[in-house]
RNA sequence: GCCGCCGUAGCUCAGCUGGUAGAGCACCGGGCUGUUAACCCGGGGGUCCUCGGUUCGAGUCCGAGCGGCGGCGCCA
């Protein structure tokens, strides 16, 4: 019923003529009173209008504007009118208006914000904010551009499993839970269920969510995050870097088309375009700029969050550092034929300071090689019997990443916590609400 | 897991060397012919995180616990 009520919304009301009758659903934003006229900022979801109710034209009904609290839901219908002291220049004189589901009295104050704890306890209403809405659009374009790249390109989308019972990353990272009498853990990437696919799809990619049971304190990770993973069969580790470099590329220059005006809400400006490729150092390059700037680093050691901030600092566009040290690096890295002390495997750093956004490279993909690296690691091959099995049975080189969603998004948002970057985080100190 | 900071009204915070609490925002009432986080005047509102200790007396001092925030390690 209220779904056809609505003829027109706070977008659409701009290309109305002047005089024309408009019927809008939405919640009141914010009201200011005076004693012949309400202003109302009114928010649907497409952005923010301006609602005038005037005493003398809604009569009685100018009483229900007046007891109307902030986030009641509302139904109204007014006359367009252009103004300049109108936000946006455009408002609505009320000729009706009908409160669809009142609200009490809003608990979010503007010195609310500055709580993490209360805006994050109250989340289910904080989303609300402007700030909020428009960073949860720009995170739904960023996944809806990542899936058109994909799928322009030939990717088969998969769905991997949630419940896992072995590690691709750490195992002490991993959430343990019951599965009716065994132990079952929360996968954390898709990789290896990728790694089956493309022996299928060739070119296959997930959207989905990774679980770390890392208890990490800091602004750049949640125990629940996104992930975009892709993984392709026939390609080494020069062709996996093209993807992540065009894919990133492709998102950004799709987030300014599609959700330009919320990006400049956030921070004031479009988004920096980039054009593949990127700049590409060596971890041995990488150990080399540190230590003139006086970073105390040997080669061998993995970055540190001090050790990423200034190697990035050092960019102003992203960059890739590739040949990790084989040490520092998860099993199925493939060893540089030519060197076998480093992997062919690269992450992608944001400039500026940032770091790590995506981590990838090439898989060992023959058999025996496999093995003895897994038994060389002290792992257990038993718990990688299929992973193991795929590699009998005409496993061709291959190579894939993973992209944090989150982590990407704050990055061009410059959010100044990852927990902004997603609907309700999970921390480890936050699983409410 | 380690280091640091914090916990007083719905929210942000003040409260000096111990004498049972205050401001701004929010809310309610009144005023104001167009506001943009409206403004002006008035009002109500508190187990001072919990437990224990010192003291005639604890928001304040001491101890423990709980919760939060920031940083490190780990990573996307």
């Amino acid at each position: 019923m209220w779904l056809s009520y609505r003829n027109s919304n706070s977008r659409d009301v701009k290309n109305k003529a002047e005089g024309e009758v408009v019927r809008l659903i939405g919640w009141i934003f914010t009201k200011r009173e005076h004693p012949e006229k309400i202003f109302i900022n009114m928010r649907d979801r497409y952005g923010y209008i301006q609602l005038v109710a005037s005493k003398e034209t809604l009569k009685e009904k100018f009483e229900n504007v007046k007891e109307a609290n902030v986030e009641s839901a509302i139904a109204v219908e007014g006359v367009v009118k252009y103004d300049k002291r109108a936000p946006g220049g455009v408002e609505i004189h009320l000729t009706d208006f009908k409160v669809v589901a009142p609200a009490d009295i809003w608990p979010v104050t503007l010195s609310a914000l500055k709580s993490p704890e209360f805006m994050f306890d109250k989340r289910h209403l904080t989303i609300r904010g402007p700030r909020s809405r428009a960073v949860l659009l720009i995170r739904s374009a960023l996944i809806q551009s990542a899936f058109e790249y994909f799928t322009k390109n030939d990717y088969v989308m998969i769905n991997a499993p949630t419940f896992i019972t072995s590690a691709v990353e750490g195992g002490a990272t991993l959430f343990e839970l019951k599965y009716f009498g065994d132990k079952a853990y929360l996968t954390q990437s898709a990789q290896f269920y990728e790694e089956a696919a493309i022996c299928v799809f060739e070119k296959v990619f997930v959207i989905q969510p990774s679980f770390r049971a890392e208890k990490s304190r800091t602004r750049k990770h949640l125990t629940e995050f996104w992930h975009i993973e892709a993984e392709v069969a026939f390609a080494e580790h020069n062709d996996i870097m093209r993807v992540e470099e065009e894919l990133l590329s492709y998102i950004v220059s799709r987030l300014n088309e599609l959700v330009g005006e919320e990006i400049k809400y956030i921070r004031g400006g479009l988004l920096k375009e980039f054009t593949p490729p990127f700049e590409k150092i060596s971890y041995d390059e990488a150990i080399e700029i540190l230590q003139k700037k006086g970073v105390e680093i040997e080669w061998g050691e993995d970055f540190g969050a001090d050790e990423e901030r200034a190697l990035s600092e050092e960019f102003e566009e992203p960059f890739f550092v590739t040949g990790y040290p084989v040490e520092i690096r998860s099993f199925y890295h493939m060893p540089d034929p030519d060197r076998p002390e480093v992997t062919l495997s690269s992450d992608l750093m944001a400039p500026g300071g940032f770091g790590e956004i995506t981590s990838g490279g090439q898989r060992i993909h023959d058999y025996n090689t496999l093995l003895n690296k897994i038994k060389k690691m002290g792992l257990d091959p038993s718990e990688y019997e299929w992973y193991l099995e795929i590699r009998r049975y005409g496993m061709p080189p291959h190579s894939g990443f993973g992209m944090g969603v989150e982590r990407v998004l704050r990055w061009l948002l410059d959010l100044p916590h990852i927990r902004d970057a997603t609907l309700f985080p999970r921390t480890p100190s936050r699983l409410y609400p």
